[in-house]
DNA sequence: TCTCATGTAACTTCATGTGTTGCTAGAGTG
DNA sequence: CACTCTAGCAACACATGAAGTTACATGAGA
């Protein structure tokens, strides 16, 4: 599939998609071919793969949108919130990634297929 | 204490104080007055108010720097993806909550009088 | 050699949170 | 009563980072 493709899929550019993409390929899960029909291919098993994983080769964006304003302080106020804080927001990403590790792929295609029969619309991709 | 004073110890602006601080007293944590002399006063028990309090009287401000890019989609893949990440990071806040429902601010007290008292420094607000 | 694809850098746009200004209203002081 | 000091609030400006876009290079088949 090219990106063109999957962009259009996603409503999105075909850029965005290889700069994510660009991240599942060096983790080995797809792989890119270029030039006269070329394009992305799946090359992982889905069962062995996680959102967790995904996640990680995506660069493990930033998870939360709260945060200490800064590491270091001189403010023993500061420090005792940011201490609080860091602690908290430790363990629930280690919470986080534990959920995200136990999703497989193979579970997501398992449910697509499931809510795909539900449907019994056309089957396109998305839509 | 002015939303000034406060402003300086936080390195920031006294509008953006009053903005948080309303929401204190929306809940009844602090009270303000105006006038010669007003300002902020404390008008609750230290032990009997978590970050969880604070947190949602701050209007719960946005938690996760991810999630779904739309809640409602004709995409079965992307619906598929949404219900797995909706359930995770619910789950997610759940915990979140719980932590910060468990802190009270007399822990934080009693915590910043330790690294205080640790400290033997000259005992000024910040610094 | 032409076309079709990815790879990548640089730039633009957009959303959101933060900071700032200007003004109103209330409360004490001289 | 005039003055000063304070919070309250709306409107605007700025900063940051994510997402989208453009432009061009590179590689592979037809």
């Amino acid at each position: 599939m090219t990106s063109e493709a999957l962009a259009r899929a996603l409503n999105t550019n075909p850029v965005v998609v290889r700069r994510l993409m660009g991240g599942l390929r060096e983790h080995g899960y797809v792989h890119s071919e270029k030039g006269h029909g070329g394009g992305w291919t799946l090359s992982c098993q889905l069962d062995r793969v996680t959102l967790r994983d995904i996640y990680e080769a995506l660069d493990a964006p930033r998870l939360f949108a709260i945060g200490n304003r800064s590491e270091e302080t001189e403010c023993l106020v500061e420090e005792a919130v940011n201490h609080a804080m860091s602690s908290v927001l430790a363990d629930v990403k280690a919470q986080f990634l534990a959920c995200f590790g136990q999703i497989t792929l193979a579970a997501l295609h398992a449910d697509f297929h499931q809510r795909l029969a539900a449907r019994h619309g056309p089957t396109t991709l998305c839509k």
